[in-house]
DNA sequence: TCTCTAGATAGGAATTGTTCTTATATAGGA
DNA sequence: TCCTATATAAGAACAATTCCTATCTAGAGA
């Protein structure tokens, strides 16, 4: 999988700081070093492994403030979790418009798009008022098919 | 939410009976009560639902057996497991292809159905071989809404 | 630049959802 | 009815996440 272009998470962070000079968030270097794990990379990383990476540039960094940030930017909208069915949540930074593959043998996530959204059918209403549309396609991936 | 009609569940029931006649398992009490929580619900409880409710019936049940036997029938393709943002499996036997809406507020998930599935882009076969599709969409339940 | 403080972090304990272990029980074929 | 492979109960273990609290720090204001 191709990594982010460098232009790309450098946008992303500077939306990161304008999220937190707009929220008054404080920009620590915690926060920084975790969303740009999330930010650089297109493998969906859940907490553990954000967890690891960003131990090697800062020993210290403890698994609370791993979740509670991300949970932070989730909520800023920064970054998205995904619920996949294998037990840990994934973490997105793509801010486009974009659904899932899921391989179920291994648990990778790759983004695709859609050219349309799916037309919900006339009665969604009645259930409540949409704020998103996910659509997840589970599946083998060819990595996995080819081993 | 309307309870599933008992002729339904019924058919569900027979699907039940009739897949461990094929497969060798084995139709204990406890698949049997477990089944039917599900069978008989539209609010796809959570496993921690389903082991209240058939405790009241069969008061040593187990939180083992309930898990073990929600994932057999998943195996068998009896019931799907339902990922939302809220930590727990949910759990459904509706056996007819179709969507979630997900109340992120109190979690509730409602079916609802599509005309047509989503076309999916060209390069779709380039990530894998795709075998289901799950549309989500994601808002604030009108129950929520009014309170 | 220095000070101050609300908000953030580290480290470990606690909690939650799920799975494992093992002794016992039972479905269903012989 | 008997036999045995399979399933269960009970509780321990595990894994992911969140909580607790003492300490630290970003960034506003003097």
């Amino acid at each position: 999988m191709k990594p982010v272009a460098p232009s790309e998470v450098e946008q992303r962070l500077e939306r990161l700081r304008l999220a937190c000079r707009n929220t008054g968030m404080r920009m620590t270097h915690q926060r920084l070093e975790i969303f740009r794990e999330v930010a650089q990379s297109n493998e969906h990383p859940d907490a553990e492994t954000i967890f690891k990476r960003v131990r090697e540039k800062m020993p210290t960094i403890s698994h609370d403030t791993v979740y509670r940030t991300l949970a932070s930017l989730e909520e800023m909208g920064l970054v998205d979790r995904v619920e996949t069915m294998a037990g840990r949540a994934r973490y997105d930074a793509n801010p486009d418009c974009h659904h899932h593959f899921v391989c179920t043998r291994c648990g990778s996530i790759a983004d695709f798009y859609l050219d349309q959204a799916p037309s919900l059918p006339e009665g969604i209403e009645n259930l409540g008022s949409a704020e998103s549309l996910h659509v997840q396609v589970r599946g083998i991936c060819h990595n996995c098919k080819n081993n």
